[in-house]
DNA sequence: GTGAAAGCGCTAACAT
DNA sequence: ATGTTAGCGCTTTCAC
C-alpha cells in the first residue's frame, strides 16, 4: 500500500480513503491512485484491514441438520447458496460451519467467539435455533430461519439481535386444505412432520383449521420427513380410514413414500385420492402423478436474511419477517 | 491478551507462546496463564492472528457448478460437507464460494487473491477447472476434485502447487459392463454423459473397453446427467437397436430416465433388459426397481483432499490420488 | 482535501 | 523458559 501511495504520489492515508468510496479524496488523487494500483497489482489485507477497522466482511453461515439431510434434503441447499450468493453481492463473505450434534454445538460457539464475524446467519432444520439466541445474545447480529421452536407469537426482543425469516406455514396448509375441499374431498387425511419441529406443527395446525370438526385423530398419520416414513404413514392411514378421499402430506418427500403406499394400494390419484404435498421440491415434479404442493419462497427467503442481517450490522433493530406461500397446481390433486 | 498476561503474571510472549501449543512454557505458567483466561474470558483475535502469522487457518472453498446442479445433485453436498467437516476437525475454517458463471468467475478471482487464504479446494462439476489451476499458478496451495479435463496422463506438476482427486471411473465403468456380460447380457447399449466432461469420457471409455468390438455407435446415446435426457436418450437407443438387453448409464439420474421410457415402452427391468447407473445417489434406492450401480467414495474424496491441501500447505509436494470404486449390486441388473 | 501519527491485537526474533 | 522489541498492513483521528 505504501508502493501505491509511493506510485501515485500520495500518502498512505489517502490511498485508504480512495479505496473506502473515495470521500474526500479529490478526483485527480482518485484517477492516480487507481493508476497506481492498477499498475503495482495492489490487492488489500483483509486481514489487517479487519484488524483495523473491526469489521471483517465476513459473516459466519451456520447450518443446523442431521448430516443426513444435509445432502438430501434440496431446500437446505437452496437456502444455502442463495445466502452465499446475496452475501457475495455485497461483497462479503460466508464462511460455513455445520453443526449436527453437540459436540460441534460448543466448537461452533468457541470458534465464532474468536472468529470476529460481522453476523451470522443460521439456517436450522432442526431445532438447535438455541445456537441462534446464543449468538445473538453474545451481541453478534445474528438471522435465522426455518423452524425457530415456539417463537411464533412472541414479539421480537429488541434487546436481543436475532432476526426471523420464516415463512407461513400453517396459512400455506390451509390453503391447500381448503383447494382439496373445494375440489370436492370429502375425507381429508394428513401425514404430518414431527410435532417436535416448528413447522411440523404449523402446517399440521394449518390442516386442522381448515378440516374444522373432521378433525379427528384417525386422520393424522406422522413422519419425520423422509419418504420412507411418508410411505409407512400413508399405509396406516389407508388402514385407518379407508374412506379416505384426500391426503395433505407436510413435505414432498414424504409425499412420494405416500403416493408409492396409494399406488401400491391400488387406489388412482388423483381419481380415488387426492395427494397434496408441502415445499415444491425437485421431487414434486420427478414423482408420477406431479404434485399439487404448496411452495415456500426460498429464493426470497435468503435474500431477505442477508437484507436483514446487513440491516443490523449498520444498527437497525431486529426484525421478523414471514413471507407467504405458494400454491403450486399440478396433477396430484 | 495483555490483561491475560498481567493476571496470570507473565508477560504476553509466554502466553501467545502458551497458546500455540505450549512449547517453552513451563507447566507452572501453562497452568497460570490458562487459569487467566478462564478467568478474564479472553479469546485470541484471528484477524490480528493473521495478520502478524501470514496463516489464515482458512481455506477457500470453491463450488464451479451452474446453479441448477447445485441445488440438485446430491453428490456435490457431500462432497461440500465432508470437507468442511474435515477441516472444521482441524480447527480449520472453510470460506464458501460458488462460481457458476464467468461473472462470478473473475470476482471470486479477485476475492482469493486478497483473501489471504491458506489455501483452496475446488469442487469442480463443469470444467471451470481452469480456476483450479489459476489459483495453483498464483501460489496458493490448490486441491480440486471432479473432472479435471484431459489431465488423466500427464504427471502433476511439480511446479504447481495442484492436487487432484479423483475416482477411477473407466475401471468403475468396466466393472459394471462387465458384470453385465457376466450376467448373460448379449448387446450392451450405453447412455454418455456430455463428452467435454472429463467424467463423461472416462465412463464411456470403460463401456467401450468391455464391450470391445460391439461397440459400435448406434449402442451410444449421449444425454446431460438430467433425468429428462436420460429418458430422450433411451427411447432413441431403443428405436435404434431394438434388440439391447442392457443398457450401462453414466449418471443414476439419467437412469432414472431411461427407467421410465423402458417402462413406458414394455420393456421390463431387468427381466427384459438390464440398467446400470453411476454414483449410488440417492435416486439409486429412490427408483423401481432400485439401481444396479457404481458407488464413489465420496467420503474418502473429501477428507484426502483436506488431507493433501494440509500437507501441502505445511510443504509437501502436489499429488494425484486416484481412488477406486464400488459396484453395488441391486435390483435392475 | 491531505499528511502524519497512533494504534488495531497479535507473533516472532532476539536477548537474557 | 521468559521478557523485550519490532513489526504485520491497514484505518482513523487529528492537525493542517
Amino acid at each position: 500500500m505504501d508502493d501505491v501511495a509511493a506510485v501515485a504520489g500520495v500518502s498512505r492515508g489517502t490511498v485508504s480513503r480512495a479505496l473506502r468510496g473515495g470521500d474526500k479524496v479529490s478526483a485527480a488523487a482518485m484517477r492516480a491512485i487507481h493508476a497506481a494500483i492498477k499498475q503495482t497489482g495492489y490487492v488489500v489485507n483483509r486481514h489487517a484491514r479487519s484488524l483495523a477497522s473491526r469489521r471483517s466482511e465476513t459473516v459466519a453461515l451456520v447450518l443446523c441438520a442431521p448430516p443426513a439431510r444435509l445432502g438430501e434434503d434440496p431446500s437446505f441447499n437452496i437456502l444455502l447458496f442463495g445466502c452465499v450468493q446475496a452475501l457475495s453481492e455485497h461483497g462479503i463473505t460466508a464462511s460455513l460451519s455445520v453443526v449436527s450434534g453437540d459436540a460441534e454445538f460448543t466448537k461452533i460457539r468457541e470458534q465464532l467467539a474468536g472468529a470476529h464475524v460481522d453476523g451470522a446467519l443460521v439456517i436450522a432444520a432442526h431445532p438447535i435455533a438455541s445456537l441462534a439466541e446464543e449468538l445473538a445474545a453474545g451481541g453478534i447480529p445474528t438471522v435465522a430461519c426455518g423452524s425457530v421452536p415456539c417463537r411464533s407469537h412472541r414479539r421480537p426482543d429488541p434487546q436481543q439481535s436475532l432476526s426471523l425469516v420464516s415463512t407461513d406455514d400453517q396459512e400455506g396448509a390451509r390453503s391447500l386444505v381448503r383447494y382439496l375441499r373445494g375440489s370436492g374431498r370429502r375425507t381429508i387425511a394428513t401425514i404430518a412432520g414431527p410435532a417436535s419441529t416448528a413447522c411440523g406443527a404449523a402446517r399440521l395446525a394449518g390442516w386442522q383449521d381448515e378440516v374444522g370438526a373432521d378433525a379427528s385423530p384417525h386422520l393424522v398419520a406422522t413422519g419425520d420427513y423422509t419418504r420412507a416414513s411418508g410411505h409407512a404413514a400413508m399405509v396406516e392411514l389407508l388402514q385407518r380410514a379407508p374412506d379416505l378421499d384426500a391426503v395433505f402430506v407436510a413435505s414432498d418427500l414424504m409425499a412420494a413414500g405416500a403416493l408409492a403406499a396409494l399406488h401400491a394400494a391400488g387406489r388412482r390419484v388423483p381419481d380415488d385420492v387426492a395427494v397434496g404435498g408441502f415445499e415444491d421440491s425437485a421431487v414434486a415434479i420427478t414423482v408420477q402423478p406431479t404434485l399439487t404442493t404448496v411452495r415456500r419462497p426460498l429464493a426470497r427467503i435468503s435474500t431477505e436474511m442477508v437484507r436483514l442481517l446487513l440491516g443490523q450490522i449498520d444498527g437497525d433493530p431486529p426484525a421478523e419477517v414471514v413471507f407467504p406461500t405458494d400454491l403450486v397446481l399440478r396433477e396430484s390433486a
